[in-house]
DNA sequence: ACAGGTTGTAAGTGATCGCTTACCGTAAGT
DNA sequence: ACTTACGGTAAGCGATCACTTACAACCTGT
């Protein structure tokens, strides 16, 4: 069920900004609010929603704190999204199959 | 791009109440709305939202709208789920891999 | 111990959001 | 044509959210 608060952390632009700003490579809190058009505090709150969601995780280094790219919860949305997928397109390919295939397995 | 409109449309807890209510069997408005602590008015603007971010469709049949949900929008998600999925996991793998093997390349 | 640098948190504010009720348009039945 | 059922939209309201500035805590050199 903690699909849903990655979903509500992704959903704002700024916040996956800087979630996407941490692809590859970690970043320290100042460096990524240098490359954004927000305020430091700004980028430190939106980072703790990602913690909170299982997004992110971060690690001391010296004073400054890296944040990197949490498999954990962008797993558990890949998971969610998977089956839903699978349910969803099997629940289309009937729908559309029934005028374009019309049932005649069973008699006729 | 629109997965972002996917993201914030799946954000809320009761419009993904309302998408995954649609999960295999399409559904009219006012059926998701009993099913649902909300006024019909409310599943309305919800389907309305849903079906701007390409995640659900609509077809008339004869005064109701019966609502099913659209691979569309989903897709893009999946996608980029899945291309964010690919590198982070091997980012993160590279991180994790770094302690293991103590970089003895440049000189002791 | 002091200074400079980096981060988390508190308080306040303007905007957005989700919900409700009320109303209007549309489709089918008598 | 009138009635009944169904759904979209407008208006308004309370709550949440994202952002800012100000402040406190922590670590590192000198």
């Amino acid at each position: 069920m903690a699909y849903g608060m990655a979903l509500s952390a992704l959903a704002d632009p700024t916040r996956r900004a800087v979630f996407e700003r941490l692809r590859g490579k970690a970043a320290s809190v100042g460096e990524i609010a240098a490359d954004l058009p927000v305020s430091r505090p700004a980028v430190s709150q939106h980072l703790k929603a990602l913690k909170l969601a299982g997004l992110v995780a971060d690690r001391s280094e010296g004073a400054r704190r890296i944040y990197h790219i949490d498999p954990l919860g962008l797993g558990e949305l890949r998971r969610w999204l998977d089956e839903f997928w699978d349910e969803a397109l099997a629940a289309f390919k009937k729908e559309v199959e029934v005028p374009a295939t019309p049932r005649r397995r069973k008699q006729a």
